[in-house]
DNA sequence: GCCGAATCCTTGATATTTGAAGTAATTGGC
DNA sequence: GCCAATTACTTCAAATATCAAGGATTCGGC
């Protein structure tokens, strides 16, 4: 009842300070080779995974951002030809955003090296080690996902 | 040498959610509480560590965070009287900031408040759980600091 | 002691993100 | 079919963050 909360403390600074430095270090380099940042490839990355493209508010949803920002974001890479954006045929209240082809080149690219990056820095764990890892960290997601009492 | 690499993206993404959702929990609850915010807090839990007080750059390096940006904070802390700032006897570049006694107090209840959700979250695993993923992390940012080769 | 290089911080322009308020469209109950 | 409530998105202002440039000061050799 002691150590135990200062632990929390620790853990969760750690757990911070670990995932803004792996977050720098990605957007940075993101800027070096492809001019582009972190939230821009997230966003792409998910319409990726969307052949059928996907809504304002999905990609919201998604990438855990607001959605006055996705309206921001998608404009700019509409602009860059990058994703494009049409009314949706059964609800004119929303709009689907899609990769172009271009798009798609250009994503394809910068995955390749983001995921080189990305093994490159976990490679300091095992594969087990990254398995339990990702395990613990879901049981404390699902946590904060609900509202949860003690213990 | 192909699941290991899909793995280290999926754990990357979960790293990520997790964080970000810890984050804006936190955010939001001393908002709603404090009517303040995690950066503030942060800067006021470095300055509590170190009664002599900090630099602006010590304050930069230990929240991660850029001195155009700690300038800003320090300003507004400064504004609500939690904060005090002195140049420094032995090196006027340097500006000395300290927590004032009004300042001491707020953190102290907002700390306690922290400690209590914080606590709440990483419930979901036990101690032991938690001292490991505390150092799996530590290995992974160790990893980030230096620049790494392969394997 | 003196000068050039490095350090500490602030400034100002810019970029990004949020949050609240507004607009348009859809839905559900009558 | 009609209207209130809801939903999807956009907009705008404010909060926050970055970056590059600049001013002041200190340091390190000479």
């Amino acid at each position: 009842m002691k150590t135990a909360d200062h632990e929390s403390l620790r853990l969760w600074l750690r757990l911070f300070t670990t995932t803004t430095l792996v977050e720098r270090q990605l957007d940075s380099a993101l800027k070096r080779d492809f001019n582009s940042t972190l939230p821009r490839f997230d966003l792409l990355a998910q319409l990726q995974r969307a052949p059928d493209g996907l809504r304002m508010g999905e990609l919201s949803d998604r990438t855990l951002t607001t959605g006055g920002n996705i309206t921001w974001l998608v404009r700019a890479l509409e602009a860059e030809k990058l994703v494009t954006r049409r009314v949706s045929p059964t609800d004119k209240r929303a709009a689907i955003v899609r990769l172009t082809a271009a798009g798609r080149r250009h994503f394809a690219q910068m995955a390749q090296a983001h995921e080189r990056w990305i093994t490159d820095i976990f490679s300091a764990l095992s594969n087990h080690e990254q398995g339990e890892l990702h395990a613990r960290l879901g049981v404390v997601k699902d946590r904060v996902r609900s509202p949860g009492r003690s213990s």
